[in-house]
DNA sequence: GTCTATAGAAAGATAGAC
DNA sequence: GTCTATCTTTCTATAGAC
């Protein structure tokens, strides 16, 4: 019969983030206790201490990884020449990323105020970067005449908002593809910024 | 002396309610206690059951008042004539009823999870009667032929969470009025659904 | 109407056997 | 690497004195 102990961490860690994820979205990260998360996995509460060293740990590494994944997503992208081309970009990439990993996505929002000082810092450094990303597309279309932000701050925040907003709606199998969601955003974002 | 025992539901009540709407919009209901709440109130745990049968039905009469409020706000609004009168009216209400009560809006989005099934239930109804409203508008604009929007549903929840985004980011003392933060959105707001 | 006291359950985290 | 057992704390909610 096969060895069945050894290292297990590089199947149960995985396994441990991927229900604290889903548990965390559901119900939150403070009405989640160790021993539900646990049990999806199928471990007793004391074994999760071999791949967390705690909670609050746990919920960092969460959204510490969401907001690495998105940043180096949103690196590889291909992003077109000139900044209606790069917003476009950016409108399908952030609706198709976020729409993939609802959970992260809730819990990057939500949880914010669940993380410790220094663990919130870290995150909020990561989200300034990928907002910087989008206001730099709208200050470029801004300085050349395409578009029409006077205040390219607050319309980099509108977008954001609006964009993620597809998270608290969208539904698997509903009337529209994504394709088409990605479109009808497109355009309104498009005519939102313009001049 | 005068006399100091007595009821005094009408002035505890109201502050139960203060304190439970600003600590849960600070750290979340299920990290917050019971004994945290009646700490900010001046009085010992077991007292707060004399104002609420349960922590449940305080979260939930929290958002059932802030929604009725919302309703009752807009009904009473002047809307003017006009799909593009109503829209504006009803961009320059959303920011300024939605700033002027931050916690409330926390709570009524962050703690939908938290509620029981029946209760989610209540508090859905009411959001839905306040994003028909703006649908409506949107819908009479697109058969007069000023709004260009193929999909007013998806318009509907674009704008109301562009909108309602205002409050993460606006802290009392910015560099920017309300009143020009009315101005700038519902210019992105207009061109958004433009023809 | 508010208090103290407490019941009863559940939480995060650790120790030590295997 | 996972288990059982447990420490310690904290929680919601209730009972009964005043």
């Amino acid at each position: 019969m096969a060895r069945k102990t050894g290292s297990h961490s590089q199947i149960t860690g995985p396994k441990v983030r991927a229900a604290a994820s889903r548990l965390f979205a559901r119900h939150g990260f403070a009405a989640v206790s160790m021993r539900q998360i646990a049990g999806e996995v199928g471990v007793q509460a004391g074994a999760l201490y071999l791949y967390t060293p705690d909670k609050q740990t746990l919920l960092f590494d969460l959204m510490r990884e969401h907001m690495e994944d998105l940043l180096a997503a949103w690196g590889a992208q291909d992003k077109g020449e000139g900044p209606l081309a790069q917003l476009e970009a950016f409108v399908r990439f952030h609706i198709g990323f976020h729409l993939e990993r609802p959970d992260a996505v809730f819990i990057a929002y939500m949880e914010l105020r669940n993380l410790s000082e220094v663990n919130f810092a870290a995150i909020e450094g990561l989200r300034k970067q990928y907002e910087d990303a989008l206001e730099q597309i709208l200050r470029l279309g801004q300085k050349a005449g395409v578009f029409g932000v006077p205040d390219t701050k607050l319309a980099m925040m509108a977008l954001i908002a609006m964009l993620t907003g597809v998270n608290t709606w969208y539904r698997e199998g509903g009337r529209l593809s994504r394709d088409m969601i990605e479109g009808i955003y497109w355009d309104m974002a498009r005519k939102a910024v313009a001049g």
